[in-house]
DNA sequence: CTCAATCTGATACCGAGCATCAGAAACATG
DNA sequence: CATGTTTCTGATGCTCGGTATCAGATTGAG
């Protein structure tokens, strides 16, 4: 380690610096380690300091990488969360918010379909560790609200008055029948294809 | 106490036992005590010891009648979820799913006419506060398992076969749109009432 | 090379929650 | 009333997540 880190060519250095490089890869490791091991041992049955430990990362450091526990996985998610927002507004004006909706979605259900086994098992720790569950809720909170703009503006009112209720609710249903669908796609072994399930959900709403 | 709690004449006892009524009586301090601290001074900002001291209970034993700090002020919801649910079976089959749910969920909106005040604290903190807001997404999951049957019996489909998503869907969107009114009403100052915000954001769904 | 900014590990601290244990109170007996 | 059993209580100590502080090392710019 001493030397491998060694001022690696100053011609190869690029202009995000070195020190950001470092960072970036210090958090994948982190990620993938406190990921292996969760699902090992389970959530509530890893302690900080053992990831830390294995990642050759003391206990305040890493807590500098990650504000909590649970950021070590779901963090990833708020950048998915962007990633549906940008799908939604991509999508044309001439489907209405809830088919839109339903096809932004397909950022989530393609993903799902490249790598179903590791999904599979992220999604089952996710839904039987309770305080995972309860922070994964926030997350697709703040999906809705990125989410919310997008539709207040297919609806045509304006996104911020607090009696307008119906971008809130819109988006809100459409992940709760997202989470139906998971939570079914879990429950079946992913049996059934996600986005199969996500049709149904959102289908049941539309009559 | 000593005098008054001294064999209370065994012609006026009751089957319930004279322990029992003390653990309710507590019980119904403590959350009494922590509901006002917790406004007072923030969820975060008000310490397990300091309701504890002023109940005038011990730590461990406080901790006996409330499992978390969170349950001293949800506890309660666990309860209103059983009279949603009870009031969505007594609904007449000739209404669907959606229009059942959404009467169901006056059992609500008349509780909160009835005492706008207070509810309107009580919601605010809720939604301030983010670990008390990530356990009340749990409580509203238990509130779908809750709704979820009858649902299914409306919908004509088992409930415990996983594929079968709309009973999900249907009672997890419609406690979506009770969110999004939730949260317009309290960000409106309640406003405008919860009835109707109810009603605009579950008649968004249904178009 | 030098100096400021950043990062790191060590340490101490706080609060929530769990486990244990001896003593006190409540209950069901005779 | 006296008894023994059960349950509750308070005290203590512990684990773990998270925060704050501080001295030393590392990076990067001038």
């Amino acid at each position: 380690m001493t030397d491998s880190a060694r001022t690696p060519a100053r011609s190869a250095t690029k202009p995000p610096g070195l020190r950001e490089r470092m960072r970036v890869t210090v958090r994948k490791e982190v990620v993938e380690v406190a990921l292996r091991l969760f699902i090992e041992q389970g959530f509530d049955g890893t302690t900080v300091d053992q990831i830390a430990g294995e990642v050759g990362l003391s206990r305040a450091s890493l807590f500098r990488y990650f504000g909590t526990k649970e950021d070590m996985v779901l963090q990833g998610l708020e950048e998915t969360g962007g990633q549906i927002a940008e799908a939604l507004t991509a999508r044309p004006d001439t489907e209405g918010p809830w088919e839109a909706l339903r096809r932004a979605f397909d950022v989530l259900t393609q993903a799902n379909e490249q790598a179903p086994e590791q999904t599979l098992s992220y999604l089952r720790m996710l839904q039987e560790t309770p305080s995972l569950r309860a922070r994964h809720f926030e997350k697709q909170l703040s999906w809705q609200a990125m989410l919310e703009p997008e539709i207040a503006r297919r609806l045509g009112v304006s996104a911020d008055q607090p009696e307008e209720v119906g971008p809130n609710a819109l988006s809100g249903a459409a992940l709760a029948c997202l989470d139906a669908a998971a939570t079914g796609w879990v429950a079946c072994g992913g049996a059934v294809p996600l986005a199969v399930l996500l049709d149904r959900a959102m289908g049941t709403l539309t009559e």
